[in-house]
DNA sequence: TCTCTTTTTGACAGCGCTGTCATTTGAGCA
DNA sequence: TGCTCAAATGACAGCGCTGTCAAAAAGAGA
């Protein structure tokens, strides 16, 4: 088995001429059948078929590249993240829908913010002539970058993305609904003043989130103060300062729903600081059940959304796309679900 | 700038044969040029390395892969892990060093235990084409996976190994000597009943941590306690169960070192559950300063490893290995440094 | 100066595939 | 049966580079 791998990745490797040998076709016609080309009879593609999985053939990927107009190559282009977990299911739903479209993923951190934004993503772009690209949030709402990929004529999906463009592909997920329910179920635990921490402007979900809040309130009849709400950038530290606001006033929060896992970190960081408990003293809520959700004490109530589902869908589709497929956007937003732990409680 | 790009990407992109017809010279100078061969005279080398960056000249990497015997690309093969935070910094630190050595970098996330382990590593290695392939721990202790490369003739480099193999490219820092370190820090700071949480025995840095507590222990004279060791995986849920035995024990420690911070995590998280203080009833340490052990409260005492350049530079041997060039391996092990949080404190 | 050796340079085939275009096949129909 | 025309198939060039080997240039020695 271990020989034969060898005889394959070095001299004699199996090629298209072995195929169409052993089929008693030109070795055009094989091409035909590896890449799905209509016009084959369907008794010749079934032959060639055959010899195909007989020899395990697989063509080169160098001489299609070279030979044809793809590249076989999707570049992830995202912004660096100190904590990973978001980037990590996006990179593996990613690299599950190349790995079953034959299509490689090549990657590009990059640090925000950032002036050479533009030029870093053309430069990779172009010398790692690339099919198409995936932009996770917030890298798909740079209208620079999505220009950029227009004049180059490079496909791109987006997830999770703010604002909508024509024709585009993205994937969302109904996060104003979530943050609807994980508000309208603080509000049932009898909490009347509820504090929300808002995430980076950049990012799509932000909004969203906020949104789904604002409505809770209203539906259940609370007011609506702005004193309540506090600017953040979903970094840990910019939970701990919205805490630290929050806790100056007056008439301080009994909840607080930050609108990640790292910022309710930051809050519960700064509940244990001046030592009040959680949850008696102030129920705790997050977004995206990262892993701190369930390694912090006590464990954080959070919203869960599907971003490896999401991440493979972009990229399935955007290889559809790729392959002159006819695709159709999905109009259903990806599901998220609340996760109810030990951080929150009736009052 | 953005024409000039796409003309690039698309039809009238550089060749070698527009740089040989600029220089002056055939298009095998220029080859021999652009891959730093002998027996090129000082003069002409010049002249081709400019007209190659007049006109901003790429080679075509599937027309050398084509044409060539290298494919120009390495792979990387770890477990996907829960917590992402150590690859993050493996996977920037080999991208980094690929980019820098015009490599690209692939990616195998594998799932451990697993029995199919060595073909999933074989399919990877002879369909993506590999020159080389970095294996970050616990990879590069699996001795089929190694055997295997050996017989592919595929170098590879480890990171972190738990064992040493004659001539073969791995990086590993003082791990023993930090854990020593910071064992000795607790002892001073009046600690006599210290307990330690080992990691996954699959790990080379299992063991070196373990003896680098034992050592320290020895030097300042306190007795070694087989109750007080327990073994973990290096994840939440055992840190959380090996605390709990450690805490019922009749004379409990006053001080837990956990072989990692996820795990370190899970003693924090028993001793809220359980209403003891940290650090004034228990001091905890862990290990590799993951971003967890700054976010969570008490913010954790803990040992910093440069992964990142680790892994740069396991990547940049496995490179110049690849080219043939004359490589020593480092003599230094890369040095650890202890981080002191709240998560201590003097008894 | 000439010859012999070493260094430097170049001509050319060919890697494995796809695009183009020509040719063959066979189905449909008069 | 022969004819037409679309469908099926094949021949072949060529993508941009490297490996091989031959040729030219430059030194070295006498």
């Amino acid at each position: 088995m271990v020989d034969q791998a060898k005889k394959k990745a070095s001299k004699s490797a199996v090629t298209i001429v072995d195929v169409a040998a052993l089929a008693g076709v030109s070795i055009k016609t094989v091409s035909r059948v590896v890449n799905s080309e209509p016009n084959v009879r369907q008794s010749t593609r079934t032959r060639v078929s055959q010899a195909i999985s007989e020899l395990n053939y697989r063509p080169n990927t160098a001489a299609r590249v070279l030979s044809g107009k793809r590249f076989y190559v999707i570049g992830l282009v995202y912004e660096n993240p100190n904590e990973f977990s978001y980037m990590k299911d996006v990179l593996n739903g990613a690299l599950k829908a190349c790995e079953a479209g034959g299509y490689t993923l090549l990657l590009l951190p990059l640090t925000l913010p950032n002036k050479e934004l533009v030029s870093e993503v053309q430069i990779f772009a172009t010398q790692s002539r690339l099919d198409g690209v995936i932009l996770p949030a917030p890298m798909g709402d740079y209208s620079e970058i999505n220009a950029l990929l227009d004049e180059l004529e490079i496909p791109f999906a987006r997830i999770a993305p703010k604002t909508d463009i024509a024709d585009n592909i993205s994937v969302v997920c109904n996060d104003e609904e979530a943050s609807y329910s994980v508000t309208k179920f603080v509000i049932e635990q009898g909490h009347t003043r509820i504090g929300f921490i808002k995430g980076d402007p950049e990012h799509g979900a932000t909004d969203k989130r906020f949104n789904g809040y604002k409505s809770a309130l209203k539906d259940f009849k609370l007011k609506y103060d702005s004193k309540l709400v506090c600017d953040g950038q979903f970094s840990f530290e910019s939970g701990k300062s919205a805490t630290r606001k929050l806790f100056k006033l007056t008439d301080r929060p009994t909840a607080i729903i930050a609108s990640n896992d790292d910022m309710a970190a930051g809050t519960i960081y700064e509940a244990h600081e001046r030592g009040l408990n959680v949850p008696n003293d102030l129920s705790v809520i997050g977004f995206d059940d990262t892993p701190i959700a369930s390694q912090i004490w006590p464990p954080l109530t959070t919203v869960r959304q599907p971003i490896m589902e999401m991440a493979e869908s972009a990229t399935t589709l955007l290889i559809r796309k790729l392959r002159g497929e006819n695709i159709e956007l999905p109009d259903e937003p990806f599901k998220c679900s609340v996760v109810t732990r030990a951080s929150t409680m009736h009052r």
